[in-house]
DNA sequence: CAATCCACGTTGTACTATACAACTACTTCA
DNA sequence: TGAAGTAGTTGTATAGTACAACGTGGATTG
């Protein structure tokens, strides 16, 4: 075993470790907004609204989980339609104020958390680790 | 925003969006084990053997999750329990010899992924990673 | 322009992972 | 020896997910 394997096999085992951790914690953290209606929330937001096949291409979901899921937000009132006027197959997807309220409280309070985590972290640590993870998941999703 | 405020919602979005894929992309990879499986099934190979309970408390889990994950691994051969002795309440479980092997197919496969994924990483920038998630859920786990 | 094909989304179905609560069986201890 | 605690299972419910079948509406082409 060389260093590089054992730096490789310790990122493995990190990384399925938080993985593993990750929805459970988000669950317990917001019970308002699971991790992934928190995503899909916030890409909506990101991008002043787009289509439900736009989000599943970019989170590799299934159009039916899509689907569903924003049926869900839709029903809790955190999501609007509005059908494409040029095509009407088309419904882009917009957070109505109370979405975009709640997405803005669980975002903060996820943020404050990510804080205390890295809290006694100096900057120089906290930006190459923000570097690696963006390398990181580049390359994951380079390579499928 | 400051440079510290970028980085810790760098690091947010990353770990984040890598949480989100981890389940997919492992069930892609690995039809025959889920990561959930995979991980149980890693630490009774890890640990010699070991107790439902403990798995439960380690990867806290709910104790009933745990007993229907090895249940199910029981009946694809992958485990075996043994009963404890000293305590007939308790069943110490154990890899079985195909397990062991599945278990090391799995392993060897997710090493080759991860090692495919962090190929043009040099070894300074790897060791470096490694550390920070290592500390990043050390962190994690202290403050739940 | 009609027939065909394609794109967008929904719904039916099934499966996995999960939690909580209620239960059984066993052990420990006062 | 009886009460309390521990290990594990089972009943029930929920979330997230995929795949397949479908309906509807645009786009293309002979």
């Amino acid at each position: 075993m060389t260093d590089r394997d054992d730096s490789v096999e310790t990122i493995q085992q990190e990384m399925t470790a938080f993985a593993r951790r990750a929805r459970a914690t988000a669950a317990r953290m917001h019970p308002e907004l699971s991790l992934v209606s928190y995503t899909l929330l916030a890409h909506l937001d990101d991008q002043q609204g787009c289509r439900a096949t736009d989000l599943a291409a970019h989170y590799l979901l299934d159009k039916s989980t899509v689907s569903r899921q924003i049926a869900a937000l839709e029903k809790l009132g955190f999501v609007e339609r509005r059908v494409d006027p040029d095509d009407h197959r088309v419904q882009v997807l917009h957070p109505t104020e109370e979405g975009a309220q709640v997405l803005a409280n669980v975002t903060a309070s996820r943020r404050q958390a990510f804080h205390e985590r890295l809290a006694d972290w100096d900057e120089a640590d906290l930006d190459r680790f923000a570097a690696y993870l963006v390398r990181y998941n580049a390359a994951q999703e380079r390579l499928g």
